[in-house]
DNA sequence: ATCATTTCATAAACTACTTCATTTTTTAAA
DNA sequence: TTTAAAAAATGAAGTAGTTTATGAAATGAT
């Protein structure tokens, strides 16, 4: 069941008796979503936090005028959640949707806060990967400042080239920020510099 | 010398005994700086965190275009670094610097490293403390995205009613994305619609 | 294979915001 | 208190990106 894969993942942080293991894996589900079904949903209470073993999920935002705004795409070997509903379990801002078939393991708040008391090591683990997380989102704010919609395109392909195949191109606009008319001429642009 | 301000910070989210504390201290660093002193600067190894006792600081970047660009303010109470150069100890995208006299305490790498291992807690402390900066960090993105200039500086003065004091305005515009000019002249809206 | 639906491309008109140039106001230094 | 320097206001001209509209291409269900 891929369990493996996430023990993995971990090991990288922290090491883990086998004791230790195996308490985390009884406090952890095994999921899977089919393609559109929503892990999380914008106004509901968000329960889990989530590792992807496989598939891509969109974190998007509808605002007040009914526009969707992408803030991350996740696959493979990243966390997803609306972290802030989850940390005060309140309702939350986002949407996290499956946009292909997606397997994933589900960490509950109650499971984690239990597992925190468990495994001390575990704070060590999260602290790290929200740190990381927190950095990569610092970087996308100065990106969108300093940098053109062209050149936050150039390095978003150059940084998840599997991306480009993956995910359809309005939700790439979306994600960067920009209309998927615009997108579609700076591919245009592109294209015919060639 | 301000220290119990950084205890009672601290007994928010975890409770230390008095030994704890004392040890915490013991690997803390008071120091104060005067206006327009660094920090941080962009390049150098980030070899803090650091928690602000009374003062400001503008954490900011300097693109290739020699251009800056606001990405935080901090006061009392709050923390600033470079967190990205700061957890790899490799060198700093961002400069932090004070924009009034500052007081802060200091926690370098290595003495943060060995306090996680004297005080385990304390991994749960910054565990809290960084999942609300990245919480922080996700909101700004999609305000950034979904909302008009003039609707993201009614929210900043809204946040941060003393910073309009205590900043001067060209930096509250490259806090907000925006240029000087643009900023006054919805100011000057706000101004004559009244 | 075919039809419907989703996605992508292209172009013209528009707008939010920038850049540049100048003046006024505020702050600070001597 | 005067003068210099920094910050803020204002306006005109330019640009990056949006909106609206339409057609073509790709994808998926039957």
């Amino acid at each position: 069941m891929n369990q493996r894969h996430l023990l993995n993942y971990i090991a990288k942080f922290i090491k883990l008796t086998v004791e230790e293991e195996a308490v985390l894996l009884s406090k952890v589900i095994h999921r899977n979503y089919l393609k559109n079904q929503y892990v999380v949903q914008q106004g509901d209470v968000c329960k889990t936090v989530n590792f992807i073993i496989s598939g891509c999920t969109k974190t998007f935002y509808v605002d007040q005028e009914g526009q969707e705004h992408v803030v991350m795409f996740s696959i493979e070997d990243w966390w997803t959640s609306d972290m802030g509903s989850f940390i005060t379990q309140t309702p939350a801002d986002f949407n996290v949707q499956c946009i292909e078939k997606t397997e994933l393991f589900q960490f509950t708040y109650s499971n984690l806060e239990e597992l925190y008391v468990a495994i001390p090591k575990l704070e060590r683990l999260f602290r790290k990967i929200v740190e990381r997380a927190f950095v990569a989102s610092q970087k996308r704010i100065i990106r969108n400042f300093s940098l053109s919609a062209k050149e936050r395109y150039l390095i978003f392909i150059k940084s998840f080239p599997e991306m480009e195949q993956r995910v359809p191109q309005y939700l790439i606009a979306s994600y960067l920020g920009i209309s998927k008319e615009f997108l579609s001429k700076i591919k245009g642009q592109q294209r015919h510099s060639k």
